[in-house]
RNA sequence: GCCGGAAUGAUGGAAUUGGCAGACGUGACGGACUCAAAAUCCGUUGGGGUUAAACCCGUGUGGGUUCAAGUCCCACUUCCGGCACCA
């Protein structure tokens, strides 16, 4: 009779002897075939590890171990994203050094994830904020500084009153600072930015080239959100510029009652002099100036907006005079931050001509009355009121009028993103200190190579100062310094780069951490790149993952790196909630802890949950009596020790259930399909327990095939039956596809799309004699008799009677 | 508001991608074992209906396409993720 299973003396003896064993590091014997699956490296909160953690890291655990069963040289690393807000903020609060508070962090986590006995290559570990690491993140950003696509820029900051700080827009709720309450101002300053912008369209084209799963590959361009159309400049008398507008329907030109310009909009002050309401201009953008673009932007809010008195454009196309509004539904970051509306054929002009009583004009025909409903439909639609693109349709009018536009020098073709540049700078101690002076004579100089890496200097107090500049304000001698072009005075930067910067090219380090003259090596970027398989959250797609696509490219340019793309494949899984179905959270108090779990039922016990509790792609919500049913599952398959039999092989009896499993096992571990590859394994030991016994062969297939999910059980059993070797050493089982072949067929029969009865028939039969057996059959024979047979379809084993 | 997802028994989910809805797990109920309980093993479990069967209803709501719809199309409802300084 078998001992207890007693996980946690398996789980420690297995890691123990992995760790012994150096099984899981990667080779650097170059001429094996390579496999690099990725998890996003955690960032180390306070909080300890979460259990959405394990269940992206099991999942590419389970891929890890199958391939190095399958002869793959592996590289499945980890690492730490460990600068960012809550650390610094903890810091503030709490006066201890986020370098401390960091390392503690980092160790808490090392410690619950080598629990849950990952195979992670330890040696390559990472750590953001290491200056050995953030030499190479400061290299990239001289490098994109050195090619241009870093600037500065005017761009407003979420500033605290009371607090004097910068905040995230997650710190800032409902207008106000989450910390105190206080009012929060959008506060401009000078900060470095970089032109991803530059890249938009070779974000959107290589997208063809990669194995994303295609919400993201949606998500991606619809955030890059390319869109063709014109830009028109309606002339202004007193601004010899004109207001440049752009729009991807010019076809409604014609129909363009009003103008409006953003509250920022460089019109306002260029024409202030002649602008005779100034007074509730200049008090509408004050109020603008307290909303984010978020809010400014909705489409259900009630529209607000001041007319600009005094000023008054002209349409090109038919000379007439056109009013000039500022409304806050019209951004400065997107276009040119001046709109032509065109009320009778958008929704959001509609609404704003509706509440300020401007005229609205029909210029395509097909809907209602355009000044009762706003007509939005452009597919069906004919223009009229529109002189020479009367009669055509809006596709061949948009057309018509470009080529119009550009002929007579009014407008341009024009391609438009809604991506936007990307601001680099945070007012905070805790980041990348940016390797660039400041000298009165020369500008902004880079700090020499040689000099990097720039160490954040040490600082007593983590305040930050009155003027809304991070802590690093504080560290005068680190500040003055001199320029290394001229030799004169220079001041360094105190903003630092965002966490964004450490985690867009990480994987590239993994490759060869320790390298101290390059980033890494070419051999070893050769060999590893691309990451083949990038496992993340969905919440990432638009930042992270665009982020660290633009990084590769850019480095792809300068010959860093050698693709084009950085990974090959990304999947993604869903949120685990809460037991009520919330979002887990400390106010809601339904945190669950993943050392809790593990101390009452073990690390296979719980990746085993986490790959069986639904679909991995979606969110679900967590169950401890689901937990601890896959526990009993481990308890059962520990005592099949007690049921082993003499028989070679695979007896004949199982070899269907057995190369089936195999099958299931494989291809669903490789779609991600974690839950219904468990099911099967279940199956599988319901059937085995029906039947009493097991060979030794059809055991050590089942634990094979289950060890990537639950390692430490199986390698316990694989050796108390005595097995010669591990399974980590164990090649991946192969399936016989002649043996799933079923000699028998059951059909069901249909009438009229209705289920009436069933037939078991030998397989190989025609259709036709199917169709005979099955309209002779006993259950069927009342729903087909006095009726007229019109139709009989055999389509795998459905058989469906048409009658009338 | 915009972009992307999702909705199936008491419950988490499954369904060969248009082909017998409810695999597997949880819970509940019944049985075996036990002095008893726990654990374990075996069985039942969508709703209505029937002694039993037949049969009827059933995949968020309303329509549609099809021999056949959880799956495709149209219109809605609710929930979740993201919205550029949380990571």
């Amino acid at each position: 009779m078998s001992q207890r299973y007693d996980h946690d003396a398996v789980e420690a003896k297995w890691q123990k002897k992995w760790e012994e064993a150096h099984c899981f590091e990667a080779k650097d014997d170059y001429t094996m075939p390579k496999f690099y699956p990725l998890i996003e490296f955690p960032y180390p909160s306070g909080m300890g590890l979460h259990v959405g953690h394990p269940r992206s890291n099991t999942a590419m655990d389970i891929i890890a171990r199958k391939r190095r069963m399958e002869g793959y040289n592996v590289l499945y690393p980890i690492g730490w994203d460990a600068f960012g807000l809550p650390t610094e903020n903890y810091a503030i609060k709490t006066g201890v050094h986020p370098r401390k508070v960091t390392e503690d962090n980092v160790n808490l986590f090392r410690g619950q994830l080598k629990r849950l006995g990952f195979s992670f290559d330890w040696s390559r570990e990472v750590n953001t904020t290491d200056p050995s690491y953030y030499k190479w993140t400061q290299w990239i950003f001289l490098k994109l500084y050195e090619k241009g696509l870093a600037y500065k820029a005017e761009i407003p900051i979420n500033f605290c009153t009371s607090c004097k700080v910068g905040l995230a827009n997650e710190e800032v709720v409902d207008g106000v600072c989450e910390r105190c309450g206080g009012t929060v101002v959008q506060k401009v300053r000078s900060q470095w930015m970089l032109k991803i912008t530059e890249y938009a369209q070779r974000l959107i084209d290589d997208l063809d080239g990669v194995d994303f799963i295609e919400r993201v590959k949606i998500q991606q361009k619809n955030w890059i959100g390319r869109s063709e159309g014109a830009e028109v400049v309606f002339p202004i008398e007193g601004y010899p510029e004109g207001l440049k507008v752009y729009t991807t329907r010019c076809d409604t030109l014609f129909g363009a009652t009003y103008m409006v310009v953003s509250p920022e909009h460089p019109l306002i002050d260029a024409m202030r002099d002649k602008i005779t309401n100034m007074d509730a201009v200049r008090a509408y953008q004050k109020e603008a100036a307290r909303k984010s673009d978020f809010e400014r932007s909705e489409l259900n809010k009630e529209k607000t907006g001041v007319p600009l008195e005094g000023v008054t454009a002209v349409n090109p196309v038919n000379n007439q005079p056109i009013p000039v509004w500022v409304a806050d539904y019209v951004l400065m970051g997107y276009g040119t931050g001046a709109i032509m509306a065109v009320p009778a054929h958008d929704e959001r002009d509609w609404d704003f001509a509706k509440k300020f009583n401007l005229p609205i004009i029909e210029v395509v025909a097909g809907g209602k009355n355009v000044q009762e409903e706003v007509f939005t439909d452009v597919a069906s639609g004919v223009l009229v009121n529109s002189d020479f693109l009367n009669g055509l349709e809006v596709k061949d009018a948009i057309a018509k009028m470009i080529d119009w536009l550009e002929k007579k020098g009014i407008g341009t073709r024009k391609v438009n993103y809604k991506l936007r540049d990307w601001v680099f700078t945070r007012q905070r101690y805790w980041g990348e200190p940016i390797p660039l002076v400041h000298c009165e004579k020369c500008g902004w100089v880079p700090i020499p190579y040689e000099e990097l890496p720039l160490v954040l200097p040490e600082i007593e107090d983590y305040q930050p100062t009155d003027d809304g500049s991070s802590a690093l304000a504080r560290a005068t001698d680190w500040i003055k310094t001199t320029c290394p072009h001229c030799g004169g005075p220079a001041e360094r930067e105190t903003d630092t780069m965002p966490n964004w910067a450490g985690s867009s090219w990480y994987f590239l380090r993994y490759c060869d951490p320790h390298n101290d003259k390059e980033l890494a090596s070419k051999e070893a970027l050769e060999y590893w790149m691309p990451v083949d398989w990038y496992n993340g959250g969905m919440e990432h797609t638009t930042l992270h993952l665009l982020y660290s696509r633009f990084w590769h490219k850019f480095l792809y340019d300068i010959g860093a790196v050698p693709t084009p793309e950085p990974y090959q494949k990304r999947t993604s899984h869903g949120m685990i909630l809460g037991e009520n179905g919330e979002k887990m959270s400390k106010s809601r108090g339904n945190v669950i802890n993943p050392d809790d779990v593990v101390a009452e039922m073990g690390a296979d016990s719980f990746r085993l949950y986490e790959m069986f509790m639904g679909a991995f792609d979606q969110p679900i919500p967590w169950s401890t009596t689901g937990a601890r049913g896959c526990r009993r599952f481990l308890e059962r398959v520990w005592r099949l020790q007690d049921m082993l039999n003499d028989a070679d092989g695979i007896t004949e009896d199982m070899k269907r259930v057995v190369n089936y499993t195999v099958k299931k096992v494989s291809e669903d571990y490789e779609a991600m399909k974690y839950n219904t590859a468990i099911a099967q394994m279940m199956t599988m030991v319901n059937d085995i327990y029906t039947k009493g016994s097991i060979s030794r062969t059809e055991f050590h297939i089942l634990l094979t095939l289950l060890s990537p999910v639950a390692p430490h059980i199986c390698e316990e059993l694989n050796e108390l039956v005595g097995s010669a070797e591990p399974l980590y050493e164990t090649a991946w089982p192969t399936w016989d596809e002649s043996a799933l072949v079923e000699d028998s067929i059951e059909y069901g029969i249909q009438v009229n799309g209705r289920i009436r009865g069933r037939i078991l028939l030998p397989a190989g039969m025609d259709k036709a004699q199917v169709e005979e057996k099955a309209l002779a059959q006993e259950d069927v024979k009342p729903f087909v008799e006095g009726k007229t047979v019109r139709k009989v379809i055999v389509v795998k084993n459905i058989v469906n009677i048409v009658v009338a």
